[in-house]
DNA sequence: ATTCGACTGTTCAACCTGTATGGTCGAAAG
DNA sequence: CTTTCGACCATACAGGTTGAACAGTCGAAT
């Protein structure tokens, strides 16, 4: 953690993020010491601590690279040059997939669903800020060019979002008897896709046929 | 609990399920002795349980009432004579209400996704699919008019649920700080109806005007 | 048929205790 | 000066125990 460029440093900065990444994806926060993320990785837990002052610090530093991987993922994703409709689409349809790719982001959600820890919540009032950007300015994106005939992209992207969130932990809970993600998460990509295409299409029909 | 109708029996009953109602609504199953529900009614402990063999079935019945008078509120709602789109907006926009009237259904789904108990998961799923069926119902009315240009309403049907149920119990969560349930009522309120409204119309521009 | 006082068995919260684990420090290695 | 680690400390937490409160029973009374 020092100002300077500690050339290796980072190197082995990165080799414990990527030991406590699966770690902590494969057993939660709570379940996971010290000692083992030190073994997986070669070295003394108190050499950990050189790097990382406490062990919360260190599992903040995983959930921020994933939530960086989430946002670099989808703002690629967003500068195509399609049309707004499809980027929405694309967009929900490879934030379901990467659900269970970033695995710690929505187990985490998960299980601070249950009982919140004060220091983890702030981790996501920004998080939620900048993919709350990316959908307001997609919306309105679609609502200049012409496409999109909504009041307040602004008002949309918050319920989008909200909806979003609300049908993932819904989803992910109400399957939560086994550890068979298979068909947990065809359902969710399934209800996912027909929401946004809902909300796209709309219920009402159309007078020209799209 | 007999076959036959003891007509007094059946007031009695009433009184004990209303002050069950007022008890559980306020402090939550776990938190209510049947002492109190008793001393509340003015009988010993022991006269309830002539008419409730258990206190998990006084509590199921007090479920089941809230459920009947949601249900049955509901089904008039939607046999006025009104469009399929009147009648989803004006459905969902009472269902937020009736949220902090009928407020064991809410607190109980609050307190069962923390902890589920084995027992109480039944009532919801036939619950769940009687509220399913009434959306179905218009959905699939408003498809026969050729007011909604919509593939299943079945599918569609499940979704509009399951985006309900979600969205409310995250907005619920989310603004649970103080006991103020007025602004956090008055978003959800906001928000659903958003969602409505989008969901009806879409967020594509059409060719014609509404 | 209905009510209740007195009783029982069980659950649960509060308390205790020993181990495990997050975190520290100073010495040492490169 | 940067980095590593063995040894150490203090606290949180799992596991076990106990006492009171509570769900549920029963037999007598009306």
């Amino acid at each position: 953690m020092r100002a300077s460029l500690p050339e290796l440093s980072q190197e082995k900065q990165t080799l414990i993020l990527n030991a406590a990444q699966s770690r902590f994806a494969r057993y939660g926060f709570s379940k996971v010491t010290m000692d083992e993320i030190a073994e997986d990785v070669g070295m003394a837990k108190a050499s950990l601590y050189y790097y990382y002052p406490t062990k919360e610090d260190l599992f903040r530093s995983v959930i921020e690279r994933e939530q960086a991987e989430f946002l670099r993922q989808m703002t690629a994703l967003l500068q195509q040059e399609i049309s707004a409709s499809k980027k929405l689409t694309t967009y929900v349809e490879n934030r379901v997939k990467l659900t269970y790719t970033l695995a710690n982001l929505s187990s985490l959600n998960l299980q601070l669903w249950k009982n919140p820890r004060p220091g983890f919540e702030s981790l996501f009032t920004s998080f939620a800020n900048e993919e709350l950007n990316l959908l307001t300015d997609t919306l309105r994106e679609g609502k200049q060019s012409g496409e999109f005939g909504i009041a307040s992209p602004e008002k949309t992207a918050v319920m989008l979002l909200h909806v979003l969130q609300a049908l993932r932990l819904h989803l992910l809970r109400n399957n939560l008897k086994g550890p068979n993600q298979q068909p947990e998460n065809d359902e969710l990509e399934k209800e996912t896709c027909l929401l946004m295409e809902t909300l796209l299409h709309g219920l009402i029909k159309r007078n020209g046929h799209s």
